[in-house]
DNA sequence: ATGGGCGTTGCATGGAATGCAACACGGTGA
DNA sequence: TCACCGTGTTGCATTCCATGCAACGCCCAT
C-alpha cells in the first residue's frame, strides 16, 4: 500500500539469499541506484541491513534481536516449554511447538532429540504445510471457507510417495484430523521420519498451537511412535489447561491500577 | 533518510515491546491514524507484523525466517559450530560465539551447559558490551579512532562492583586484551558468572568473531575456569584456521564456471 | 436508542521520494 | 603517468505519492 516502504521491505528477502551490492539491489528492485541507496541507508540506520567490508549489503543484526523479542512475546511458548522439555525427557525424541500465521505454519520452539540421529528443522522456519502433522492440526481448525481457500492456493510438492497429493486429499485429511483430534505424518515429508501431533487449545476451544514428537524410523518404528500418542495428547491437554488458566479469555481491558 | 520507510521501521521495535493497536502505534509515531494504518498494512503484506484476533498488531513470522536466513549466511557460524560443540563436550560449560556489528556485539551461536545451573543468554541478544569478554576482544581489534569514538559514546552500567566503570578504564582494558590476545569477564556482568574468551581471526589477521566459555562459580571457581584458557585459545585458533582456509582472503571475484 | 471509541476509506494538497546528471574515487590497463 | 572504466555518492527539479483531514461504518456500552 505504500510504495516506498514496499520497495524497502522487498530488499530484505532479496538480501536473505545472500549479500548483494548496490547495483544488484537497484536492478532487482527496478529502481535507480540512488533510490536503492537511500532505501538501504534507511534500513541500515535501523540495523536491518549491514554493510560488510567489501561494501556489499547483507541482513543485519537487529533482525535477530527483533525476532528474539517477538518470540518472547508469545506466551504459549513460555507456558508450553517446560511441558515440551518434560516430554523430551521421557521419550528422548525431538519435540516441536508450532503456530499458524497468515497461511504459514512455523515452529516456535523445539527440544532436540537425545538420539544422535536427528531430524533437521529450525525454529522460525516455515514447515511443509501440506504434510506436517502440526500443520494439519492448525489448519483443520480454521473455519471452513478459509480452509478451502487456503487448500486451493497451496502447492502440493511430492516430497515422498506418501505426501499429500492435492487439495482434495488435503481437505479430506483435515476433516479426519479435525474429527479425531490428533494428527500424524508418516514419511510424508521425509521418507524415514514420522511424527505424531496434538493440538493446544485456548479457553474458547480454538486451536492456538500444535505440538509434535518426531523420530526417524531407524530409532523407533511408526508403531512405537504411535504408542506415544496418548502421552502426547495428555501433554497437549496439560498445556492447554495452563494456557487457558493464565490467559483470561478475551479480556484485553486495562489491568487494575 | 527516507521518512516513510523510517517511520515504518520505527514500528518494529515499538511492537517488539508488546502488541499494540492502531491508535497506540499512531500516537507513538506521531502520525495520523490513517498513516499508521497504511504503514502497518505494508508491513503486514511483507509478513513483518501480524494482526491477532483482537486486531492488535505484533511482530510477524517472516521476521523469524529472515533472521534464520541471515544467520545461515554467516559462514563463521557454520565453520565454528562443530568446534564449539566439541569444546562443550570436553568442558561441559556454556560456549558462545559472538560478532561485532555497528557498535553492537551479539551472540550468533551458543551451546548450552550440561550443568543444571545455566547462565541466561539468547542468540541474537546484544551482549553487555562494556563487560563481556567477547565484546572486549572484538572491540580491541578496531582501529584506534573507532575504538575511542565507540568507547566515548557507550554507557557504562554498574552491573556489579567489578563492571567496567568508564571509558578510560574500558580503553585501558581493551589495550590489555589486545596485547594478550584473550579476555575474561570475572563477575563484571553478573556477580557469580565468569567467562574466558579468545578471538577468531580471518586470513588477514583481523578479528572476525570471538568465542567464550562461561560458568557460574557455584560450578567452577574462576581459577578452574582460567585453567581452560589454553584449550579455549587452541579451539579459537582451530576455527580461525578452518575459516581462513575455506574463505579465500578478499577474493570476491566470480567463481570459476 | 444513543453515544463514544475504534478501524477504515476517498480525496485534495504539499511534501517527499524519485531519476537524472555530474561528481568522486579506486582500480586496471595502456 | 595517464586515461578510462565501474563503483558509490550528491544536488537538484519534477512529479508522484504519502499525508492528514473529515466522514463513514461498526461494535460495544451505557
Amino acid at each position: 500500500m505504500s510504495q516506498t516502504v514496499d520497495r524497502a521491505l522487498s530488499i530484505l528477502p532479496l538480501l536473505a539469499q545472500g549479500p548483494a551490492d548496490l547495483g544488484q539491489v537497484a536492478d532487482r528492485l527496478g529502481v535507480h541506484k540512488s533510490t536503492a541507496l537511500r532505501l538501504l541507508r534507511t534500513l541500515h540506520e535501523h540495523g536491518l541491513v549491514y554493510r560488510q567490508q567489501d561494501q556489499r549489503y547483507r541482513l543485519g543484526a537487529r533482525l535477530f534481536a527483533l525476532a528474539q523479542e517477538a518470540v518472547e512475546n508469545l506466551d504459549v511458548r513460555e507456558i508450553a516449554h517446560p511441558h515440551l522439555a518434560a516430554l523430551n525427557d521421557r521419550t528422548g525424541h525431538t519435540v516441536h511447538l508450532a503456530v499458524h500465521e497468515d497461511g504459514e505454519v512455523l515452529y516456535i520452539d523445539k527440544v532436540e532429540s537425545r538420539y544422535p540421529v536427528r531430524m533437521y528443522s529450525r525454529i522460525g522456519k516455515p514447515v511443509a504445510i501440506t504434510v506436517a502433522a502440526v500443520a494439519k492440526l492448525l489448519l483443520a481448525d480454521l473455519p471452513e471457507p478459509e480452509r478451502r481457500a487456503l487448500a486451493a492456493k497451496l502447492d502440493y510438492p511430492r516430497y515422498t510417495p506418501r505426501s499429500t497429493p492435492d487439495a482434495a486429499a488435503f481437505l479430506q485429511e483435515l476433516a479426519t484430523v479435525r474429527e479425531q483430534g490428533w494428527a500424524t505424518d508418516l514419511g510424508g515429508h521425509e521418507e524415514s521420519i514420522n511424527c505424531v501431533a496434538a493440538p493446544i487449545r485456548g479457553a474458547d476451544g480454538r486451536v492456538v498451537a500444535a505440538m509434535s514428537v518426531s523420530a526417524p524410523n531407524v530409532v523407533v518404528t511408526a508403531e512405537e511412535l504411535l504408542a506415544l500418542l496418548p502421552l502426547v495428547r495428555r501433554t497437549a491437554e496439560a498445556i492447554s489447561h495452563d494456557y487457558s488458566g493464565t490467559t483470561p479469555p478475551k479480556e484485553t481491558e486495562e489491568s487494575p491500577a
